[in-house]
Parts: structure tokens; C-alpha cells; sequence
DNA sequence: AATGCAAATGCAAGGCAGTTGCAAGTGGCG
DNA sequence: CGCCACTTGCAACTGCCTTGCATTTGCATT
């Protein structure tokens, strides 16, 4: 447990905030996820997992992490709720499902080069940016089927 | 001040909704804008323009154009506020200003060939995409060298 | 033009994501 | 082990948005 609680003891201190058993919990909830996590669901994981702990703690030490970069928070962008994932440094884009909200990631980034060419052609300091698509996944694909039919 | 009133009168009654005077003003506020509102922006525009509106008609009113397409709700990406802008049918993309919050369009699609061959490769219904690019605008540009010193 | 009714609106209360103030608890230093 | 700043829980609060309900308005019909 010890060892456990620990893992990211050095990183934090690196940070210079101090490594608590929630903090180490987060960062361990969001290394093991493949996607960005709202706060919620760190929550409700956290409190049936490991020990108890507070919303707003919760909140808070997303906070503290994205100020020092460990991670990055976004936008959903159906519902706008903040998501929240570890700073791989690594460059990513998402499938949203809008029909179960499931995000499915793209490892290599397909517009990398075009905003190469964008940032010579344009008066604006490119500093980054968010490509997301949008769609069915295969589960939700053929129940979307036999439901829609307007344009 | 009829005619005026009545410009959408069709437009809506196609819809199968009636044409008021609220609607028809925040249609003509969208259709002024060359860029997304906030529902907050609209209803001071409205106060201070127009006759006086309830925050909740705003928000009633842009549900129910959005539910019938005519317009078009988003999430803003930095802070998820609603963004809602008339529906042209014609697809568009984004400078976002990180500096002070301006959004300027780019009118041709740059990835719109991308998609189409990304359809055919994997296993997920693509509807839509949004491609969303940060940085600082011309004025910002300036302002953002004399500060910004980490990494 | 007056009537009637469903749709639209204002108002106030409510809901939900996220924030904040403060007192109590804890990490990690000596 | 004892201190002190940092961290946390708790509860109240904010901001954005939604909802229930009584009133008003658009508009079809007389």
C-alpha cells in the first residue's frame, strides 16, 4: 500500500505540492483510462473504490494538476461538461458517439501538417488545436437505423 | 415595423411555429452576427435594443430554433457555454482567440476530403466533425510576446 | 372586428456543474 | 513528536440553464 501510495510521489514533489492518497488516486484513475474523465466519474469511482472523498476535492485537484500541466482539461462538445485527462504530451483527436457518449481515439494526428501550411498563410498565432468527429460507433450504428429517418 | 416584424414570418410558419416578436429579433441578431452568440449576449442585446425578454423566452426560443435546425447549438471549447448561430448549410470552422475570446471563421473546410477518406477506413458512422484551431489573434499577438515566458 | 384556443411569454423557483470560505485534518519538515 | 503550511470535508453559494404555472398573444374562425 505504501508502495502504492507513493507512485507518484516524486512527480508531485517535483511539482511541488504534496502527494496525498487522493491525489495519487486521481492520477492513477486517469493513467488507467484511455479517455478524458468528467470530474463525476472520477468521483463516484473514487468513492466506491477507495476511500471516501469530496466533490469539490475532487475538483480542486484537477485544478491543481491542470495548473501544473499534468493535465489538461476540455469541453465536452455536446454538453460542454469539463473533461479531464493526463498530459501525455501527445497529440490526439476522438470519435464522440453521440449516441452513447463514448470517445474513441485516433493515435496519429491527420491534420498536423495541414496546420503547418495554415500558419503561414494566416495573421494568428496558431497555438494549437481540437479536431473532433462525431457519429455512431458500431453498437450504436445500427440502432440509430432503425430509428432515424428525417433529414 | 410590420414588415420588419414579419421578414421571418414565413420562414417560421414553415416550421410550423408562430412568428413573434422576440423570435423574429433574435432570428435578425443571428442572422446580423458573423459569428456564434451566447444566449447572455443575445438577451442584453435585446433588452437594451429591443423590448424587454426574459432570459428563459432566449433560451426557449434558441431550443426550439435549434429543434427545428435552423440554427445551430455548440459548446464554447475553452469554458462550455452555449454558442448558437444560424444555420446556413454551409460548414465552417474557427480561430479561436485564447487572448480575448474572438472567433473568426475560415470559410473553406480544410478537412473536408479527410473525412471521406477517414469514412471509408474505419468501423464508425461519421456525421460531422468540428475542427476547432487556438492561438492569438493580430491584436492579441503582440500583447501575448510580452508575457508568456514558461514553457 | 370580436371570439376562442393553442402556442408563446414572464416570472419565480428549481436543478445541476462547478466554486468558495472556513474549520478540521494531514504530510513532511525539523 | 510537534509544528505549520498545505490539503480536505462540509456546507453554502454562484452561474448557466430549465421548468411549472399563470398570463398574454398570434392567428384561425366566426
Amino acid at each position: 500500500m505504501l508502495d502504492e501510495n507513493s507512485k507518484y510521489k516524486e512527480l508531485l514533489n517535483r511539482e511541488g505540492i504534496k502527494s496525498t492518497r487522493h491525489r495519487n488516486a486521481i492520477l492513477e484513475l486517469l493513467e488507467e483510462s484511455e479517455f478524458p474523465l468528467t470530474a463525476e466519474q472520477l468521483f463516484i469511482t473514487l468513492r466506491d473504490k477507495t476511500a471516501s472523498i469530496d466533490l469539490s476535492t475532487v475538483y480542486r485537484t484537477l485544478d491543481t494538476f491542470a495548473s501544473k500541466n499534468l493535465i489538461i482539461k476540455s469541453n465536452r462538445a455536446d454538453d460542454g461538461k469539463a473533461l479531464y485527462e493526463l498530459n501525455h504530451n501527445e497529440h490526439k483527436h476522438h470519435l464522440l458517439c453521440v449516441g452513447c457518449h463514448k470517445l474513441i481515439s485516433i493515435d496519429d494526428c491527420p491534420i498536423g501538417e495541414l496546420m503547418q501550411t495554415l500558419k503561414n498563410k494566416i495573421d494568428f498565432d496558431i497555438t494549437g488545436h481540437k479536431l473532433e468527429i462525431y457519429g455512431y460507433c458500431h453498437d450504436c450504428k445500427k440502432f440509430n437505423h432503425t430509428l432515424s429517418s428525417d433529414a
